[in-house]
DNA sequence: GCAAAAGTGTTCGGCGTACACCCATGC
DNA sequence: GCATGGGTGTACGCCGAACACTTTTGC
């Protein structure tokens, strides 16, 4: 007795179930030491007025990862990131008839690239990510999920790449991590420890800003 | 220039695209020593003849994860073991007109609770991992990435009890993590490596099975 | 007593963590 | 010359990896 057995509906037939399905992007940013994340207010039932992560259904043609992209862009003009697939929700809108289906993604933005759209219907705003207002759907989850994928990550990727600019200094990239960990970082650990795992490099170059010592520039690798 | 302002065709929306939502679920397990995987035998089109990994059409009312459930039982008899959500893969059937969603899983299962069904059509079996068939669709990929996760889960979780009987010698579970890492490991450092984690515990019983040493028994702690 | 698998400790290198002072610049 | 942030080295504890012999049983 299985599905491919007892009936038609086998994995891509066309009896198939059809649930709307969406993708979700949580966009995470860090600004002045903050981790904040990209919400839109819902202009249109359901769940109107309600904050929500950005989303949407997916266009004729394209790809999950495409849709991502896509929206990606369109709340923020930014492209070329860190983009990863997270996790799919199959309950978002429990009084969606046939079900929906979201698959949710999060990316990391460079907040000097970044402009929002002005609007006033579904109008897009950061949050800072230990005050977000309450979410509409199962949003909440999607967006704790997110968060813990985004500290895992860290850890042992170069995925902050795409929360700088090209080039940046030991202390901001310490401020980034910082931010997203949630805890300060002992600052000669720190770039011992970025230094040895060849993420970025070490510029010729260094920037002067205040009365004080001038600091180094890095880069990553991933971008030279 | 957003999906929200633009048209009608937000998150949740009936305008949506309906790709057909399918749920695989990569079955592992580990017999004599090595890591298989069970597949189907395709009895018809697309695909016709290909093996491929098990999976199934969502039906009505169901959750992704009931679906995931109910595939495995159908194809194992087996409920109530690791299961987790692996990734969503977009353009597994690039035949399909408005796009094919497949919600991939992966399940570990212990050998000795399995039967497998006796199809001629449908056809599952077991397949070492170092010699599965060419699969259909993109499966190789699904598989691959499944693997790697595996590889990952079992290093800092207690994935492991779902491929072992309630209770199991030393020697057996180390069997299993070394099919699933594919390298030899220390006994002794195996030993007090696992019961440092605490997902184990010994039991008071042993089992002696040849002409030597009997071997304590222990089970895992998420089971007792 | 011997074959066969069970069971057990120690050493070493690498890595994360804690911690305090000098350096280069602007004013 | 002083205020401000930039930049650097050492000591310690933990963990993973390497490695060989004794114990218990059946025959």
């Amino acid at each position: 007795m299985t599905t491919e057995t007892t009936s038609t509906t086998n994995r891509l037939s066309t009896e198939a179930r059809r649930p709307a399905v969406a993708v979700l992007v949580v966009i995470f940013t860090v600004v002045d030491g903050a981790l904040q994340v990209l919400l839109i207010e819902r202009s249109a039932p359901p769940e109107e007025g309600q904050w929500a992560i950005p989303g949407g259904a997916l266009q004729h043609g394209e790809s999950l990862e495409q849709a991502a992209v896509r929206k990606l862009a369109e709340e923020t003009g930014v492209t070329d990131l860190f983009l990863e697939q997270l996790y799919t929700f199959g309950d978002l809108d429990p009084a969606s008839e046939d079900g929906s289906v979201g698959v949710a993604w999060f990316a990391l933005v460079d907040p000097s690239r970044v402009r929002l759209a002005q609007r006033t219907a579904w109008r897009p705003a950061w949050w800072n990510l230990d005050d977000v207002p309450p979410l509409a759907f199962d949003n909440e989850e999607v967006l704790n999920v997110a968060r813990t994928r985004l500290i895992n990550k860290l850890q042992y990727t170069d995925a902050a790449y795409s929360l700088l600019p090209a080039q940046f200094t030991m202390r901001e990239l310490q401020e980034v991590y910082e931010a997203i960990l949630g805890r300060p970082l002992d600052k000669r650990n720190f770039r011992r420890r970025l230094l040895a795992t060849d993420f970025i490099s070490a510029t010729s170059e260094m920037r002067t800003e205040g009365r004080h010592r001038p600091a180094r520039l890095y880069q990553f690798a991933s971008r030279s």
